[in-house]
DNA sequence: GTTCTTATTGTAACGTGTTCTAGTTGTGCG
DNA sequence: CGCACAACTAGAACACGTTACAATAAGAAC
């Protein structure tokens, strides 16, 4: 394969549907282009939310036209969720370091949920601005929310126990991967409390893996 | 209380954050009206989704000027909500009038989240619409998420026996509503058949409810 | 009735996501 | 080098949610 295939291809569309992943664009400066992207991204939706993120504020700040940032997300949310899946990317090494502490699975998953959930709203117009994205992506951007769940249900099969998990436990991480889902999004419209939230994992979690 | 006081209030900030009620707005003329444009609203979705709610076919269609329409709902997420608001009044009568078949609270749960699912499948673009105004809507639209999210519980926690829930079986039907939430996020976005959101949906009442 | 207040209308304008276009730059290849 | 071709840039243009405003209509108070 010659590198003028890769060049020639649009680092967005770079692979199909849940392909081998994203981290293999073309050349050096495309990948560095990609990261200054998201880091304008991230950066625009600490300080001010979804709103905050918009596109030509984005495309100044990674300094790339706003045609090239298109070219690489082809529309807001893509933008936010891909941020998104990089966030849960490094959350999920940061949790991969170290054993989960706990003696029942119940107890792991809820430490697993406490971090992950405090981590996300130690940022809270970070988390706005992504929770929202993610949920009100459309199915164009189906790949990319597919990779964020698939993130998190192995961040959550992992806190049961090491090794593959059953097809089970499996279930069983993405019904708690739901309630999480929808009590962020309670949290990030203040409809619930942190501690509603925390209170309401650690039901879920108990009585799911009882 | 004068009639003038009635009178003199916008319709839209009719009551306080979850008040009495919205039935009891000013006039029948603004009752009207109000009608119209939430049935409108409904018509346009069922047809084309979210992206097919625009403001000013909502206002034509409803036979009102687009700042009228403003008066109303304030955003466009207040309106879809406020519509899915109503269709769920609507589907909880019915669900009220026959008591609910199933030996178990499990096999109930799974009957009255079985009817209200197929009940918004049957209409994909619909249920599209409202699904991610309610998961898009910002804290300015709480009182009406919050609205739909109470008349979800009492749903659910009707499917668990008559009279009063406890406190614990209301925390319960709240993860199951979430759960609920989440498959019907994914079905909308094409990322989970109909038959997974039953399959995930049943598995999450058997394991809350044994 | 007259007057005062509020609701409604029609329309223009603005902001931001998205698209489009024409020109420029970078890159691999003969 | 010079060509081919895709990537990138700058900027205009468009669509739709939202706001603003002047004029009119409707309704309450008297």
């Amino acid at each position: 394969m010659s590198p003028a295939k890769t060049a020639g291809r649009s680092p967005a569309a770079a692979e199909s549907v849940s392909g081998p992943a994203e981290a293999e664009l073309g050349s050096a400066a495309q990948r560095e282009r990609r990261r200054r992207i998201l880091d304008a991204t991230l950066a625009l939706a600490s300080k001010g939310g979804y709103d905050a993120v918009q596109m030509r504020a984005v495309a100044e700040r990674a300094d790339v036209a706003l045609g090239t940032l298109y070219r690489y997300f082809p529309s807001k949310n893509h933008l936010l969720v891909s941020g998104l899946a990089r966030e849960f990317e490094r959350a999920k090494e940061k949790l991969d370091l170290a054993p989960i502490p706990g003696k029942t699975r119940a107890d792991r998953m809820i430490y697993v949920l406490s971090k992950v959930t405090k981590s996300m709203q130690r940022e809270p117009l970070l988390c706005e601005a992504m929770t929202r994205a993610f949920m009100f992506a459309d199915p164009s951007a189906a790949s990319e929310v597919n990779a964020v769940a698939s993130l998190m249900e192995e961040m959550l099969t992992g806190a049961m126990h090491e090794g593959e998990p059953t097809a089970d436990e499996r279930a069983i991480a993405r019904v708690v991967g739901d309630v999480w889902l929808s009590n962020l999004v309670a949290w990030v419209t203040r409809r619930a409390s942190a501690k509603d939230v925390a209170t309401q994992l650690e039901l879920a979690a108990r009585l799911l893996l009882r």
